[in-house]
DNA sequence: TCTGCATCCCGTAGCGGCTACGGGCGCAAG
DNA sequence: CTTGCGCCCGTAGCCGCTACGGGATGCAGA
C-alpha cells in the first residue's frame, strides 16, 4: 500500500528529512518498521501525524505541547476542553510576545524617525541606547531575545 | 575611583554576572584588568558599555549587530547613517515577526472561539491542526519557531 | 552487468544567547 | 580564626532544528 521512505514522507508532509529523524529521536514520531537493510518504512498514518506536527509548529506550539496535543488527538482520549486549555495558554503567550514586539516597534520607529528628521548633532539611535530605560517615554518591559529560527 | 568587581558591574548594569563573563568570552566586553589574585576590575566606562549592550538586547538586537553599533559609537567613528541602517534593518525584522505573530494570533483566536461556541462533535483545534494549511481561511505564511528565551 | 548517482544510515557538532553547575579558591566581616 | 559570600574556570544544558562526515544501499541508464 502506501509505504514510503523517509525522504518521501518528509516531502509529503513538507518537513526536512533530518527533522523527521530528529522527531523520532525525541519520540515525537514513532520508530517505524525497517527493511532488511535498515531503511525506515512509513505509512499514511505517519504522513498525517507528521503533517499535524508541522502545522502545530507553524503555529508556534512547542514540542512538549505538541506531544500533549497528539496524545489528546488519539481516538477519544481526552476532552476538547483539555485541548482548548493548551491552545489558550499558547494564545496567551503569543499575545504577550505580540505586545512586547509592538513596544519594540514603537520605540525603534520613533527613534529612527527622529534620526532622519533632525540633522542632529549626535545620533538619536545611539543616544537612545545609551540612555537608561527609566528615562525613556515607555519601555519594552520584559523583552525577549529573538532566538527563533525560520522553518521551511 | 569607581573600580568595581564583576558582581557590582553586573548589578549596576542590570545584567547577570555569568552573562558578563559570557560577553567577555565572545569579545563583546573587553578583558578587564585583574587583581593579583586574578579577580576582574572594572571602571565606569564598562558600566556604560554593558548598559548599552543590555538596552540593545532588550530591543532585540542580535550580538553581531550590537558589536557593529558599539564600533560606530566609538567617538566619531562612523556616521549616524550607518547606525540608522542597522536599526532600520532590525526594525524591518521586528515588523516581519509582528506580522507573522498577528496571523498566528488570528488563527488561534478564531479556532479557539469556535471551540467554546459550538458543542462541536469533534474538537475544532485538533481539526484545524489536522487540516492541510491550504484548506484554511488564511495561513501564517512563513511562521517562526519560538526559540526565544526570556531575559531577566 | 557494471557504473554512477541519489538516497539512506548513524553519530555528533553547531546555531543564538545565555544559564547552570561543579569544584576550588580569596577576602572581608564578625 | 572561622564563616560564608563572592569570585575563578571550564563545561554542559536549553530549544528546535540543521549540517556535516563517512559509509552503505538502491535504482536507473548504458
Amino acid at each position: 500500500m502506501g509505504s514510503l521512505t523517509i525522504g518521501r514522507l518528509a516531502a509529503a508532509a513538507g518537513v526536512n528529512l533530518e527533522t523527521v529523524r530528529y522527531y523520532e529521536r525525541i519520540n515525537l514520531m514513532p520508530s517505524p518498521a525497517r527493511t532488511a537493510s535498515g531503511r525506515r518504512v512509513y505509512g499514511s498514518g505517519d504522513v498525517r501525524r507528521l503533517a499535524f506536527i508541522r502545522r502545530a509548529r507553524e503555529l508556534g506550539f512547542g514540542i512538549e505541547r505538541i506531544r500533549a496535543l497528539l496524545a489528546l488527538a488519539e481516538p477519544s482520549r481526552g476532552s476538547c476542553a483539555e485541548v482548548r486549555k493548551i491552545a489558550r495558554t499558547h494564545l496567551d503567550e503569543v499575545r504577550a510576545k505580540l505586545a512586547d514586539l509592538a513596544k519594540l516597534e514603537a520605540i525603534l520607529a520613533e527613534t529612527i524617525s527622529r534620526c532622519s528628521a533632525d540633522p542632529a548633532p549626535s545620533c538619536p539611535v545611539l543616544d537612545m541606547l545609551a540612555t537608561p530605560e527609566r528615562a525613556q517615554a515607555r519601555n519594552a518591559g520584559t523583552a525577549q531575545g529573538f532566538g527563533g529560527r525560520a522553518q521551511g
